[in-house]
Parts: C-alpha cells; structure tokens; sequence
DNA sequence: TTGAAAGCGATACCAC
DNA sequence: GTGGTATCGCTTTCAA
C-alpha cells in the first residue's frame, strides 16, 4: 500500500489542471476560480499531499530554516534560552537545528560549513566564546545571543546583558550590606561565559571608584577542572586556610555561589550575616539552596525575544534597530545577602 | 563582490569538465583520471563551492536530518539527553532538528507535519507521553527514548528503562534499611513522564508481595500545578498535618524527592534517619541537596547510544536487533537512606 | 482563470 | 575516463 509520495503534479492529473494551478491553489497566489480551489484542495486533502520542503527550498534558495549552536544545551541558562528562541522561531514558522559546539572553535566550525550547505536562513549564537573564523565565508543573518567572539560581519547583531555593569552592581549590593573585604570567585568558565575579563571587570571598576584597595588574594580562579560547585569549595577553602578573611563573595555564577555556600556552611560560618554571597543567573542552583542565594537576574524572556526579533528582521532584510542590544539584569536579593 | 553561490555547474565550466564528472570526483564515485580530480577540487576550494543540500536532498530524498521531539529542552533530564543523542548523531553524519513538544498532542502533530515535509529521515522521541495520530502518516523510522504513547508503526523502536522495576527498586532500598510505613510521593507529571501507572506500579507490587498493606493515606499525589518542588513540599506538609505518619519516601523524582527533604528538614525531622527519602534520576537536584538524596541512575549515556544505534539500523534499512530495549538502572544511595 | 515550460543544483544512467 | 541529459518537486514567468 506503501505508494510513493505524491506530488503536486499527481494532484494536477487528478484534478484535470496543471501544475502551476494547483501551486497556486495551494499557496494561496495567483488567481482561480472558487471551484478549483476547492477540487484541488479537495483532492491533496484525500491524496494526503504533503509539500516537499527540499524542492521548495531548492528553488526559493529559502529552507525556513535556522541553526542554533550553543556549547552544550545540557547547561540550564543555555537550555532554556533554547527552548524560548526555538518556541519564537516556531511561532514564525522557522525550524530549528540544534549544535552543541562544545564551546570548540573547529567544531563549530564543521558545524557551519554543514549548516552553510544544508542551506540555513540564519544563525543564532547563544552562549559561548567560539569565534569560528569561516563564519565570514557565508554572509548569513547571524544574532548572538549572550555570546562573544564574533568578527565584524555585515549582517550580524549582538543581544546580551552588560556583563560588566552586572558584576559592578554584584560588587554594589555586597558594600551596600557593610561589606568591607569582598572577595571575587570565579572557575574561569570560559566554556560557557562570556571573556572573563569582561565579567569580572565590573567588580575591579567598583573597587577603585569606591578606592578600595583591591587584595589579590581574594580573587579566586580556579581553572575549571571540576565541576564549578567542587572547584569553587576548593577555593574557598584554600583562601581561608591561608587565613585570608572575608565578608563577601561576588561569585560569577550560581554554581559558583552554590559551592561558596556550602564551603561556608561547613566550616560553621553564617552565610548571609558573617558572611555575604550573591552569585548569577538566577537559575535553579540559587533557588534550590538553603539559604537561598541572591543573584542576578539576566533575563532569558527578553534575550530571547530581541535576539529573534533581529534575526526575523534580518531575515526580511530588513536593517535591524540597533547592532548591539543590551537586555537589564536585575539583581535579586536573597538570603545570602539579606540575612536569615 | 557578493557573488551568486557557485554550483557543480561553474566549476564544471571553470575546469573544462561536466557536470557529471565534478560529482564524481566530489563524491569519489564512478572514475576519473588523478588529473582531472586535482584540477576540479582546486578550482571547487578556489571558488569555495559548497554543496546545496536542497538540491542533493531533492534528488536522493534523503536529508541526512532527524527530528528531536522532546517535552522541554530546559528540563535538564531531558536536555542531557538531546545533548548526547545530537552528539551521538552528528557523529554518524546527521543534522538535528529541536522540536520543544509542551507534551501538547496537537503542537506535537504541527510539528511532524512540518518535518514530514522538510523530508527528515527519522524521528527520535525524547521523554513525554505525546499520542500524535499523524505519526501513522508518514512511515518514518521513529525511536522513542524513555517516551511512551506510541501507537504500533513497522518501523519503531522503544528504548528506555523498566519503570515499573525501578519503582520496585526504590520501594525495596527503604524497606531493606527497616522502613515500616513507605509513602510515595508524586506530582502527576504526566508533563514530563512516562505514564504514571508504570512508574508507580513497582511501589504496590512491592507492598503486595511483602503483604504491606496499601495506605492510600500515603499516596501523595499532586496535579502539578506548581513547581515540583513547591508541590512536593505542600503535599508532604497536609500528610504530615493530618496526622498521617511514614518513615520512609518513594519519590518519582528528583525534584519531587528535593521538595520532599525540604519540607521534612523545616519541620525538624531527621532525614536519613527518622525518614529515609529517595528520588529517581541521578539529577543535579540530588546531588546539590544536602542531605544528599538516595536516587536511582537512569543511564542516559546507554539511553542514547542504544537509541540513536536503533535509528541508524533503521535509517540504514536494517531490521533492529530488538524493538524494545531496557536499559539498566542502578540504585545509588547516598545520605537520605543510609543516613549521615 | 489557466497552462506550458524553464530552471533551481545535484545525481546517475548510458553512450561514446 | 568523460559527457549529454533526464529527473527529483516546486515556483514562476509569459501566453493563451
């Protein structure tokens, strides 16, 4: 029963027309009368006629189709921005492949001239520091999305937050709470984040403008070699057993925050009044813990909506509004600043 | 300078050859002398020429793309294991297509319908009980990962653990620690998992091979109006309230059991010791609670492995070696069972 | 309102 | 070893 798949040209026989009619019947343009529209439509309802996208797209040079390449979907903050730009993207009808680049320059790499070839309308950067240098070889509409590293392309916009304002406000909120000795942890994420420099500079820019003298000590980097929450337990309790004394922690991440808590909790210090943390992202790691962490909010609805915004202008060819959208973060406090 | 794409065609013209000869070369098919393979593959990377996939995929009606239908990508469980199936697939020379269900019957119709027609080779089901009839349309090769709610098709197959034997697990791992009064605690999040009759069905076999008698007391079920955790919480709370006692939780879910914990912790019970909690998937959420939660490993490594080795059997034309695959899970106890 | 036919880019059969 | 050409399914002029 398995027949072959039909096609336009079979419903034209069927219907007793040609093949433009019932292309036009079926995309709604030209013109025809009440009646062979409804044969026609009549006849690839029976038929069970489904477009086929390839022959479309090979003559409209148009697949309605996008990449979304991130460095690993499994990470929440990424995951969920691509479940919104893909939901959005849906909404106006373009689908969606998903690339986990690893955050891995050549595997990108790979990825785009594969994408270039499988005819994509546009791609979308979300997360990440690849800067894949074929890129500029297709002159594709290109939105990225929390994510830096791009070359100056044509057609391209950035959508992000000001990585640097956020860690200043991070810095802000701690001093504000009578802070004196603020330390900065990081596990140097440049898997997943933004140039460290950037996000970290804030919390240097704070320091001298309030002319605190900044300790070397109190940065903590660690190299990323475990899981942000073991590495970033481990500095801490490094810094405090060479007796370096804090009481606050700009921790960049939540996952970071998280393992800072926990450091903390198990040496008996009282998180949120001895000691004050606020991490970011506002995921689900500063939520679940106890005290609940205070944060900084980035807001994945609106990077969402302005980075597929510019993508759908681009895709119209349109001139997007700006090049360069910065979404607010909001910092939300918590226990871990706030006390109790 | 932004010149047409360039086709088998210039290339053909540029290097003095047909058509029919540069597919050869770029696909090392058919012969050709060394010569000509050089001069075509110098003057296809001088013009970097690029394949249109609408063009192979139209003539050979195959797309090398398969279609992820998952409930929600944000869903860490669910997202690890896109993560892993994309990367397995990839590896095999295959595009992904992410489709984000909402576990929505009609949305999930949408979308086969337009995959159908952008031709993709197969479909890969990841978690969610969606029931799409349109499936039946189109005779793709589809894999269901840890997904139920398929309806017979030729070319299927399912892979996923024994829920009803991990269920029966969890139950066992509080009795064998001297549990008398187990509860099992559920939010119906049908949303996201398999039925909750299989899920469930290994905690009553459990009770009645033991002869426990069933306490409907002590089946705490909620509709998943909320958060997991948030409902998890309430739902232990009113059982608590009412007078109704357990020393022992069966939890279908990490967040579940989290919320589980949590609600114990604020009322002053000793986790671990007074009530033994235990969850199901080896989240982050057990991992980051403290006291670390029991849980069981679902091993979605081998959940993607073995369904992605399925789709490319049946993408290949062969037969499955099985239809239904069970992968194993493992019990792993930490703190809320053993205690301290 | 309708239709004939060209063409999108690549493959492959079959001559030469 | 190489090339002419039909073909995949659809859109789109241009005539009728």
């Amino acid at each position: 029963m398995a027949k072959r798949t039909v096609s336009i040209y079979d419903i034209a026989k069927l219907a007793g027309v040609s093949t433009a009619t019932v292309s036009n019947v079926l995309n709604e343009k030209g013109s025809y009368s009440q009646k062979t529209r409804d044969l026609v439509l009549r006849i690839a309802r029976e038929q069970g006629y489904v477009a086929n996208f390839a022959a479309k797209s090979l003559r409209e040079s148009s697949t309605k189709t996008v990449a979304l390449l991130t460095p690993d979907v499994s990470n929440d903050f990424f995951s969920t921005l691509v479940l919104k730009v893909e939901g959005l993207l849906r909404a106006a009808g373009y689908s969606s492949y998903i690339c986990n680049t690893g955050n891995d320059d050549e595997r990108e790499d790979e990825y785009v001239r594969g994408l270039v070839s499988k005819q994509v309308d546009g791609i979308v950067y979300i997360g990440g520091t690849t800067r894949s240098p074929i890129r500029a070889a297709a002159d594709l509409p290109v939105v990225h999305i929390d994510h830096t590293g791009a070359t100056g392309m044509k057609r391209e916009v950035y959508v992000g937050n000001d990585m640097p304002q956020l860690s200043y406000d991070m810095t802000a909120t701690l001093f504000a709470h009578g802070c004196k000795r603020v330390a900065l942890a990081s596990v140097s994420a440049s898997l997943y984040r933004t140039e460290e420099h950037d996000q970290a500079s804030g919390y240097y820019r704070y320091l001298s403008e309030h002319g605190v003298r900044m300790d070397k000590n109190l940065v903590l980097e660690g190299p990323h070699r475990q899981t942000s929450l073991v590495e970033a337990a481990q500095l801490v309790g490094e810094c405090l057993d060479a007796g370096y004394g804090f009481d606050g922690v700009v921790a960049l991440g939540d996952r970071v925050a998280l393992g800072v808590v926990n450091a903390l909790k198990e040496r008996g210090v009282a998180v949120g009044t001895d000691v004050r943390v606020i991490g970011m992202d506002d995921s689900i790691y500063s939520r679940i813990s106890s005290p609940a962490i205070s944060t900084v909010r980035r807001n994945t609805g609106q990077l969402a909506e302005k980075g597929v915004g510019a993508l759908l202008a681009l895709l119209a060819g349109k001139e997007p509004a700006q090049t360069h959208v910065v979404v607010p973060h909001e910092v939300i406090e918590r226990a871990t600043t706030l006390g109790e």
